[in-house]
DNA sequence: AGCACGATTAACT
DNA sequence: GTTAATCGTGCTC
């Protein structure tokens, strides 16, 4: 996808990525999955997003030009792959969560230990492991094949289609971020990471607005 | 220099 | 339902 895409509202990409493709070239093979779920990370102010610590050596990617990956490491081995967004300067990014594989599903299995089911690229660390995703994708530009990982553009996914909720594995993030629902999927869908109880409706009081 | 914790997962009871 | 695995990061002393 164009730089453009990924220059704008960070609700917005993290919402219009889903049926787009996921794509990653590694040792000659093509690896790919349609995206079901997302989340976005937006700003100092999210007590969720890794930038409420500010500018720090992790972060500078954050503030750096839309459509470049963030990848970070946490629980000491899991790598979480995210793409930047907004403008230059400002902190924001979405998280990809879970793909639907559709290419190179062999190499996935490999690369996964064999697992079975759907839990191939169901969850930001399985994906990561089945695509290989890890520290040196880190920064790489994603409006770029040469990166060997990009996104393809699909069909637009129906509003009616889209789930919104509260982000997964926040711990003790305080309201409102806890439960802003900056968590999208697509409806119906067995490839997410976990299917949500209830769809919690938009709630208003949940709409943040910011300069 | 030391510490608490984490945008998770797999394997348990 | 619970918990171990495992270490970079940011914060406090």
């Amino acid at each position: 996808m164009p730089r453009s895409f990924f220059s704008r509202d960070t609700c917005s990409v993290a919402q219009a990525l889903l049926g787009c493709k996921l794509v990653r070239v590694l040792d000659g093979a093509r690896l790919s999955g349609i995206i079901v779920e997302t989340e976005a990370y937006i700003g100092e102010e999210d007590l969720a997003c890794h930038a409420r610590a500010g500018r720090t050596p992790r972060t500078e990617v954050m503030y750096g030009i839309a459509g470049y990956s963030y990848v970070y490491f946490t629980y000491g081995m899991h790598w979480l792959l995210n793409v930047i967004t907004e403008g230059e300067g400002f902190p924001a990014a979405v998280l990809i969560r879970a793909l639907e594989p559709k290419e190179g599903l062999d190499v996935m299995r490999e690369r996964r230990g064999f697992q079975a089911g759907n839990l191939l690229c169901s969850g930001p660390a399985r994906l990561t492991q089945a695509l290989g995703i890890a520290a040196e994708e880190n920064a790489l530009d994603l409006c770029s094949k040469s990166s060997g990982l990009w996104i393809e553009g699909g069909p637009a996914i129906p509003d009616d289609l889209v789930f919104r909720g509260p982000r997964v594995g926040l711990g003790r993030t305080p309201e409102p971020w806890h439960s802003i629902p900056w968590r999208y999927l697509i409806q119906g869908s067995p490839f997410v990471s976990k299917i949500p109880s209830q769809a919690k409706k938009i709630d208003a009081s949940h709409h943040l607005t910011r300069g």
